[in-house]
Order: C-alpha cells, then structure tokens, then sequence
DNA sequence: AGGTTAAAGTCTCGGGATGA
DNA sequence: TCATCCCGAGACTTTAACCT
C-alpha cells in the first residue's frame, strides 16, 4: 500500500465536508480505505480499479440506494484527484448493446420477424381450415414450428428432416438427429420438443419403430442408402437435403400466400421465402428465455453428441452385466510387469521452462515464416515458382530463417517442422501462393500457439486429434475445407515422421473423412468411475493406489493422461481443507490451470487424495533427497524414486483395466470426457435448483447440495455483477479449453439435457429462464 | 445548452483466409 | 494447388451518453 488511507480520509473530508454527512457516510469511508488499498506505488488508480469500487460501492449501500453507487465513486475519485495525492481514472459507463446476431438488423428485419410472429399462431388455423392435408403440408407444419419454438435454423431443418425416421422419435416425443448430415453413425442429439411441436408429428410415431422410411415418407420419399461408400453417401446426403429444402420453399410459398390471404398481411414487406423465414423466425423463441447459446447450436450441423443418461442409469450395479463388484473382484488387478518400477523419466522433465518462452512467441514464429514464403518469392521465375537455378539460394535462405527462429526458440516445435516442409514444397515446384495458404492454414499464429505445439516428443494420437479438434472449431470453415485442412495437415506429419519426429504418432489423419465424428457416445458415471478408483487402492498394492489417484485425477479434475504423468510434487497445494492440483502443461500462464479438487470431488476421496500425496511426500523426507527441488519429483512414480512413470507404466495399465471391465473403446481420454460431460450438468444444476433431481444420476455425491454450494463458491467467489453470466467462462478455464466450440461439441454429451429443461422452462411450467 | 469522453461508424489498403 | 475476395487494422469522423 502506497499510500495512507488515514491521510487521504483527513485530505478528501477537508476538500468536501458534505460527503461525511448524511447517509452515505459510512459507506464513504470505507470506499476511501478502499480505493486507498487500490492505488498504486505510482499513485494511479486504472480504470479497471475504479469498476471494481463501483461494484463493491453497489453491494454496501441499501437497496434503495444502490444505483447512487457510481456517482458516489466518481465524486469521491474526483476530490481524491483534487488533493494532489494521486491520480485516478474514472470508472467506465456501461451500457448494454444488443447482440448483433440475434436481434433484426435493419427495418426489413424487424417487419418479418413480426411476420414470422404472426406465422406461427396463424399455422393452426391453416391447418385446422383445410380440408384435405397433403403430406407435404405435414411436413411444413413441423418444421415451421421447430423454427420458430425451438429456434432451428433451415439447414438443420431440413437436413434433420431428410434423416429422421419414424424410429427417430422417443416414448417422450423428442427427436434423435443425427449429429451431423453424413453421420451414419449411433451418435445422435436429443432435440426436446415443446407440446406445439410435438402435436405434429405424424400420428401414432412415438410407438412406430420402422427404421427404413422417412418420418414424412409420403411427402419426401426414400431416405438415403446408408451402404454407400462414405464420400457417395455424403454427396447423396448433400442433395437429399437440398431437395427438402426444395419441397420445403414450395410448399412454404403457398403457407405464405394463404397466410397473407386471410389475415390481411398484404403490400409493404412480404415473407416468402422459407430460408429467410428461418432466419428471422428462428430468434422468437429468444423472447421466451431461450438463451442465444442453445439458438446458436441450432443453426446447423454438427450437433454434439448425446449420451444417454437413463441408459446409463439402467445399469444397475446388482443385474449389470458391464460392471459389477462381482466383476471386478473376480478379475483382480494386474500389477503392472516387473520392470515397471524401471519404466520412468525424469520428473515433469519432458514439459519446457514455460518462463524462458519469447513473449508472443507464436507471433514472432509465424512472422519468420512469413517471411520465409517472402524470400521464396523473390527466388520465383516465370512460372511463379522458385527455379532450379535459385534452389541453392532458397536452402541458404531457410537455414538463415531457421537460425532466426532457433534464436527465439531453440525447437523442434511445429514452427520448425513447418519450416523444414515449406522449403520441400518450394524446392518441389509449389508456388508462392501454396506456401502461404499453408502458413496460414497449419502454421497460423491461434496454432503456433497452442500449447502442444512447443512440444512434439510429447505428441501421441491423442493430441493430434486433440489439436486437430481445437484447429478446426476454433475456425470457421465448410466442410470441403475442412477435409483439405485434414489432408494437408496429414501431409505435414508425415513429413515430420519422414524426418524422424513424432514417434509416438500411429494414425495421421488422412482426407477424405471430413464429417464431423463425435467417436465417444459414452460416458462413465460417477458409479463406475469410483468403482475402478476402488478396486485400483485396493487390489493393486502399492501401484493401485497410484493408480487411483490418476483415476481420480481423470475423472473429477479432467486431466489428460500426459498431464497426470507431469505432475511433481510441486503442482499439489494443500492447505486446511483445501487441495489443488495445478497443471502447467503450457507454456504460458493463461494455459495454467489450477483445479480445485476439494471442490470437484467427493470429499472422501479428497481426504485419501491428501493422504496419498502426504505419503509421497514421506517417502522423500529422507536426508539422502536433502538437495532435491520440489519440483523434481514425480507425483506418480515407483516408491522412493523421484522419477516418473512413463505412459507404459502407469496409464497402459489403467486402460487395460478399464477396458477389462467397462469394454469396447474406452481409454483415459473418456475420464475427461465424463468430467466435462458432468461438470455441465453440475453447473447447471447449481444455477437452477430442482434440475438435479430430474437426472437418473441424482443420488451421485456430485449433486447433492453440499457439493453444488461447494461448487458456486468457485464460481461466485468474487464479487461480480451479475452471478450466472459467466459460467461458460469458468468451466473453459477448469477444463483448460480455448475455445467454448471444443468444450460443447467434442467434449459435453449431456448438454441434451440442460437443452431439454430449458424448453421445458420456456414452454410448460414454471418460471422463464433466469440465472439463480 | 454545452463540454467531455468513449464508443461506434467510415474509409482505405494490403495481406491472409478461403473454397474450388 | 492457386486465384480471389474478404476482413481487420489504422486513421479519422460522428454520435451517444453523461455531467454540470
């Protein structure tokens, strides 16, 4: 603190007594202490700061008085200003814009979103007012009323109606759609649908099984032939999605025609057109609490893929046949082979000094090769590519550029992985034009950027999916793009294994399979994810417990497998009741993420957690590791030594197992996948009391209500204005996501049922959709 | 009404992202 | 693999909001 609070409560009452009258007084003295602890050792106070005493200013005064809060700030920064002592930004006025994308844009907007409005009520009418309904009627009618009451988008409208079967519809009259126009696959979405909606479906559907027609079978004919090749079948999907929306603009313009007919909506804007009725008609359920983010899933394909939690349910520990005590206990643990203890590596070794990284490190990377395709295309000839005779020259160039960068960063990284094969394209013929779309297509600054990318003996098939995932969502290219995207990157790893990196890498991605794949449509349930934390401590000794804990890592903290494998003793802090684990894969302090274990998992496996990591801190008490950093020494690792266990070693192990018990496909990844998976629905369930209930999992330790306060005090633990808005903010940073996109698509396959109470809020019972 | 400030709008340019 | 076109940065202007 740099400055005395008691001088400049003397300064500021004499410069203006009145403040220290009245009701406010109390209130004041305070802000100055405050606003005193606040400054500077420059004797500034930012802008941020002086928002900062606007909230807390607002939360001391009475209700009736709280909007005097920041006029009551200002006045006090001002006088502050005025004794000389120190130098204090106003705070900022805010006002609330409206989201560009989801309101009308323009008068013409407006008038056919009221159009649209107007549509929706008038289709019962229509419906009811003739006499014989021809089957493409039907089918208007639905997807009209999944437009504007559910906010789907034209593509997903009539992509969705292209796919769906008569099998598609649950006992609750909800939707399954496909995850995507191509998918062919079990994954779907659970599309809930409100009463309006589900009145038109076709009668008798819920009970229909059939699986081989098309839900409006008379209207749009045959579905497609799900045995074609898969570059056939999306093509064959692409058109027959087309023709929908073909069938759909025709039969919407006659709906228009009538519509304008019979209430009188003639002259000045009209609505004819079935796409822009989509487009505007999808915001009107906005009006009724649904929130932007679920329109915004709506516009179109891919959807996240659901997981189906009554399934999961059904699974009862006593009739499951895929997992059971009995199953476990009779298939014991294998310990791991005897020279597991020799499988290991230095401790956290393999993560870089996340310090001694350049500052904008990936900005500087992607400069050099910029300029880089530059040299190359001062070399070109005629033909716009660089000639034979400048080959040498070209070479010469690169090892400067390669010098460059070994100055910011001495690699291999991707940067220099890209470099090696810019300059093999150049010298075969590509011209300039290639390398640079590839720059900014592989090696763009949001790539370089990521935290694997530093790192690439770390790389395994995981994370080259993982990156591949996060490069293509965090984009905005059509599907032909992408399976480019997926080609070229293809080509850059196996340039990279030709020259002797990636080792661990068995599957690069190759082309043509460019429809959005959610491979996971499981998830494991707090029950089985504690059952093989069980029988880890307790049937595999000495390595079971060390087991248990990544287990445990896994599925309540949502750590990948090469992030438990590089935790030291340093990344745990335990204080009181508190145990935080801190993963520092990245290399900057933003992809640091700190996950507060007391919070996220049941308390009693908190209390054997600590105890786990006391004993491991134990075993290296002994005067022989005097001189050992804390830093140095593996979280998990063979007793007593302070080296880690390699992936072989710990992790293999743990997949065997779980694949012995849980079958099929599993692997560690599916521990973070289940941890997003719930964490939505925590959160959720945290904002909106009586959500938790309606789950099948409602007796998880996750959801009673001591874990859900747990939870908001991380959430709402500052003081912020409006609790509830930035949740999604939260859950990126303790899943360690840049971009929302990842989380939802890839990673939450419960966000069905969030989507679900939502609507069911809006449509049928209770209060709109309000944050807690 | 007028002063002040920040946000929003406008215009231009060049390079990088995109899609065929 | 390549040509095109879109988008964002930057400089500058206008508007909105708040305050006195």
């Amino acid at each position: 603190m740099s400055i005395d609070p008691e001088k400049l409560h003397d300064q500021v009452k004499r410069l203006c007594p009145r403040r220290f009258k009245g009701r406010d007084a109390e209130v004041v003295t305070g802000l100055i202490t405050h606003t005193a602890a606040l400054i500077d050792e420059n004797h500034r106070l930012a802008r941020a700061q002086a928002n900062q005493l606007v909230k807390a200013t607002r939360q001391a005064l009475p209700d009736d008085r709280k909007r005097r809060a920041f006029k009551l700030v200002t006045e006090v920064l001002e006088v502050i200003n005025l004794t000389g002592l120190a130098t204090c930004a106003m705070p900022g006025q805010t006002h609330h814009p409206m989201r560009p994308q989801t309101t009308a844009g323009s008068a013409l907007q407006f008038h056919q979103q009221a159009i649209a409005y107007a549509m929706d009520p008038y289709l019962d009418r229509w419906l009811a007012e003739r006499a014989a309904l021809e089957p493409m009627d039907r089918a208007l009618a639905l997807a009209l009323r999944l437009t504007t009451r559910t906010g789907m988008g034209a593509d997903l409208v009539s992509g969705s109606l292209a796919r769906l079967t008569p099998a598609c519809v649950t006992a609750n009259g909800d939707l399954r759609l496909p995850i995507d126009i191509a998918n062919l696959s079990r994954a779907y979405y659970h599309w809930p649908l409100p009463p309006g909606c589900a009145r038109l479906l076709p009668p008798g559907s819920p009970k229909d099984t059939r699986d081989d027609v098309l839900l409006f079978a008379e209207a749009l004919g045959e579905p497609i032939d799900p045995t074609l090749p898969e570059d056939a079948l999306i093509d064959a999907a692409a058109e027959k999605k087309k023709a929908v929306a073909d069938a759909l603009q025709k039969a919407f313009q006659g709906f228009a025609q009538a519509f304008r007919r019979d209430t009188g909506h003639r002259g000045g804007v009209r609505l004819s057109d079935w796409t822009t009725f989509c487009q505007v008609g999808r915001f009107i359920p906005q009006g009724r609490g649904m929130p932007p983010a679920l329109i915004e899933l709506g516009k179109g394909f891919p959807l996240p893929a659901c997981t189906d939690l009554h399934a999961l349910a059904a699974q009862n520990p006593k009739q499951s046949v895929r997992l059971s005590g009995d199953t476990l206990a009779s298939a014991p643990i294998k310990p791991p082979a005897p020279d597991a203890a020799n499988l290991t590596a230095p401790a956290g070794g393999e993560w870089f000094d996340t310090e001694a990284l350049p500052e904008h490190w990936a900005t500087k990377a992607n400069r050099i090769l910029q300029r880089f395709c530059q040299d190359a295309e001062a070399l070109q000839g005629r033909n716009r590519y660089v000639t034979e005779a400048n080959h040498q020259k070209l070479e010469d160039q690169r090892d400067k550029r390669l010098g460059e960068l070994n100055a910011l960063w001495a690699g291999p990284t991707l940067a220099h992985i890209g470099f090696g094969w810019l300059c093999e394209l150049a010298l075969k013929r590509a011209k300039i034009s290639t390398l640079r779309t590839y720059v900014s297509r592989l090696l763009a600054v949001s790539t370089l950027a990521l935290e694997p990318a530093m790192n690439l003996p770390l790389w395994d098939d995981d994370i080259v999916d993982a990156m591949e995932t996060q490069i293509i969502a965090s984009r905005d290219w059509q599907h032909t793009t992408v399976g480019h995207f997926r080609q070229t990157w293809g080509d850059c790893l196996r340039y990279a294994k030709r020259i002797g990196h990636l080792p661990e890498v068995e599957h690069l991605p190759g082309g043509q399979a460019h429809v959005h794949t959610a491979k996971r449509i499981d998830i494991l349930t707090p029950y089985e994810a504690g059952l093989i934390w069980n029988h880890c401590l307790h049937h595999g000794g000495d390595w079971g417990a060390q087991a248990a804990a990544a287990v445990m890592l896994g599925f309540y903290g949502g750590l990948r497998s090469a992030d438990v494998l590089g935790l030291t003793l340093k990344d745990v802090f335990i204080d009181h009741g508190e145990v935080r684990v801190t993963v520092s894969a990245g290399k900057t302090s933003a992809a640091t993420r700190s996950i507060p274990l007391d919070v996220l998992a049941p308390p009693e496996m908190v209390r054997w957690f600590r105890e786990f990591v006391e004993a491991r801190r134990q075993q290296f008490a002994d005067p022989r590791f005097k001189g050992w950093k804390i830093n140095q020494i593996a979280l998990f690792g063979p007793s007593g030594n302070p080296d880690r266990y390699t992936r072989e070693a710990l992790i293999d192990p743990i997949i065997g197992l779980m694949r012995a018990h849980l079958g099929g496909e599993v692997d560690f990844h599916l521990l973070r996948h289940s941890f997003v998976s719930w964490l939505a629905l925590r959160v959720y369930a945290m904002r909106h009391p009586g959500f938790a209930e309606t789950l099948p999992q409602k007796a998880a330790t996750m959801f009673q209500p001591a874990a859900l306060a747990r939870l908001r005090q991380i959430f709402d633990g500052e003081a912020r204005s409006s609790a509830g808005t930035d949740d999604h903010i939260q859950i990126k940073k303790l899943v360690g996501h840049e971009d929302l996109r990842t989380s939802i698509l890839h990673y939450t396959h419960t966000l069905d049922w969030i989507h679900a109470d939502v609507m069911r809020r809006a449509y049928n019972e209770g209060p709109r959709v309000k944050v807690a």
